[in-house]
DNA sequence: ATGTTC
């Protein structure tokens, strides 16, 4: 009577490759011995398989079970089909990335926005549904990026005629790159529970208090514009016409930065994945960290819009004057959403702007070109979603090395820009045309009305200017 | 995006 897997299992070996080495082995090897004898000795094996190592007939065992567990998840062969949108200007870097995304078992569907450019994991611009999973990089680093309109009841010419008080009071209230307010103002986002409950945003509160209110860096922005309604039926009941606003944007700042890697990590050591795909890793929603990432990034949505209400505010306060309509979105978030069908689904916008049916959002151009108040019209292909800007042309390396400051210069005047900080590579001509974009997604949003930017102010000095 | 790679 020879020995049989069941018999291996029950003296506690799990792995289908050794069982079957030892079952080999034995047959071949020790069919002299007693099956008891044969157990004792595959036991004394398991237990300790390195005293094995050099032994002639039974070190292919020991090899099978010294190798580390492969618990690496497949990728499935073919990746779902997905909708892209303005496919001819996306570069092949963000195909590729969404490409694998799709072929991850969790995903039920994706989309790509017009404005797409490769990313961390997800490109920026990929729209991504799973089921019950949530991909901290299909949020992105920056959790809760968004933005934020206030229209005022103040005509147009005035930002030209009080250019310099309206300068000031962006240079008053608003603070970028390492700058933080001396007096934060107080929030209630920052009495949450979360910041006792939730480790990684305990060792954050600091920080949280120090930074609210403030900008940051990159591509975030605080100015001011002209909107132009252009839509006479609105959410507003605003009539057709000019009127002057403040638009914003910015994220969760170093707060939602350490969630965003703290949550990775945890993602990448506990869902193994093919290299190409290792910054896919997801949390199970059913999971500890899984529940914990959902709270810590809503608290950073929450905490983000936080942010713009105070650089609101604080404008509100310098122009003696009450918002006629707010408009504001996340475009970097993950949202329980359901499918056309009911089924709940997870999702991921990284770097898009929800585009339900009826939803408002903010699509900005850059700061010379303009921005759109857009309606949602709730394409089911989008997973009711748009682009969340136009989307760069060129890396930033390749712009602060390409692009002259004389020109940006040119182009700011002839815009009738006033620009205050920023590098070359947020210049105008770093990004794509604003309105091809606007035009490949037609069917995803309605068009409401036009912003101008005016006065920008972003994170940097102005050096650059006197170069010319 | 980010005290810019614990």
């Amino acid at each position: 009577m020879n020995l049989t897997g069941n018999d291996l299992k029950t003296i506690g070996f799990t792995q289908g490759k050794a069982i079957g080495f030892a079952l080999d082995i034995i047959k071949k090897e020790y069919a002299a011995l007693k099956q008891e004898d044969q157990l004792i000795l595959l036991r004394q094996v398991l237990e300790n398989p390195s005293a094995f190592i050099d032994d002639e007939k039974l070190s292919p065992i020991v090899k099978e079970l010294l190798k580390p567990a492969d618990d690496t998840i497949a990728l499935e062969e073919s990746g779902k089909s997905y909708k892209i949108y303005g496919a001819e200007a996306i570069e092949e870097g963000a195909l590729n990335q969404m490409a694998i995304a799709m072929r991850l078992p969790v995903t039920v569907a994706g989309a790509l926005m017009p404005d797409a450019h490769q990313g961390y994991g997800l490109p920026i611009g990929g729209v991504l549904a799973t089921k019950n999973a949530v991909i901290p990089y299909g949020v992105g680093v920056d959790i809760g990026c968004r933005m934020c309109m206030t229209i005022y009841d103040l005509p147009p010419a005035i930002l030209e005629e009080k250019k310099d008080e309206f300068k000031k009071m962006l240079v008053n209230n608003t603070k970028f790159g390492t700058a933080t307010f001396k007096k934060p103002k107080d929030h209630e986002v920052l009495e949450r529970t979360e910041f006792k409950e939730l480790s990684i945003v305990r060792q954050m509160k600091d920080r949280a208090w120090q930074q609210i209110g403030s900008s940051g860096g990159g591509n975030h922005f605080v100015e001011f514009g002209i909107v132009e309604i252009l839509s006479p039926v609105n959410e507003f009941n605003l009539p057709v016409g000019e009127y002057i606003a403040l638009l914003s944007h910015s994220g969760s700042r170093g707060l939602g930065a350490n969630i965003a890697r703290h949550y990775t990590q945890i993602a990448m050591d506990n869902c193994k994945l093919p290299q190409e795909a290792k910054h896919l890793a997801w949390l199970d929603l059913d999971t500890e960290a899984g529940q914990e990432y959902w709270l810590a990034m809503n608290l950073a949505g929450d905490y983000a819009s936080a942010c713009h209400h105070q650089i609101h505010e604080r404008m509100a306060i310098g122009l003696r004057e009450t918002p006629l309509a707010m408009i504001e979105n996340h475009h970097n978030f993950a949202w329980k959403e359901k499918d056309i069908l009911g089924n709940d689904i997870i999702v991921h916008r990284k770097g898009a702007t929800p585009a339900g049916e009826g939803v408002l959002g903010i699509i900005p151009g850059s700061m010379a070109s303009p921005g759109f108040i857009v309606r949602g019209k709730g394409l089911a292909a989008s997973i009711n979603s748009a682009s969340h800007g136009a989307g760069r042309l060129m890396s930033r390396t390749k712009a602060k090395q390409t692009i002259l400051p004389g020109h940006v210069n040119k182009v700011l005047t002839q815009a009738g820009v006033e620009l205050i900080g920023s590098g070359l590579d947020e210049a105008p001509m770093a990004y794509k045309d604003i309105h091809q974009v606007m035009e490949h997604q037609k069917d995803l949003v309605e068009v409401l009305g036009s912003f101008m930017p005016k006065i920008v102010r972003m994170c940097g000095d102005e050096r650059f200017k006197e170069v010319d």
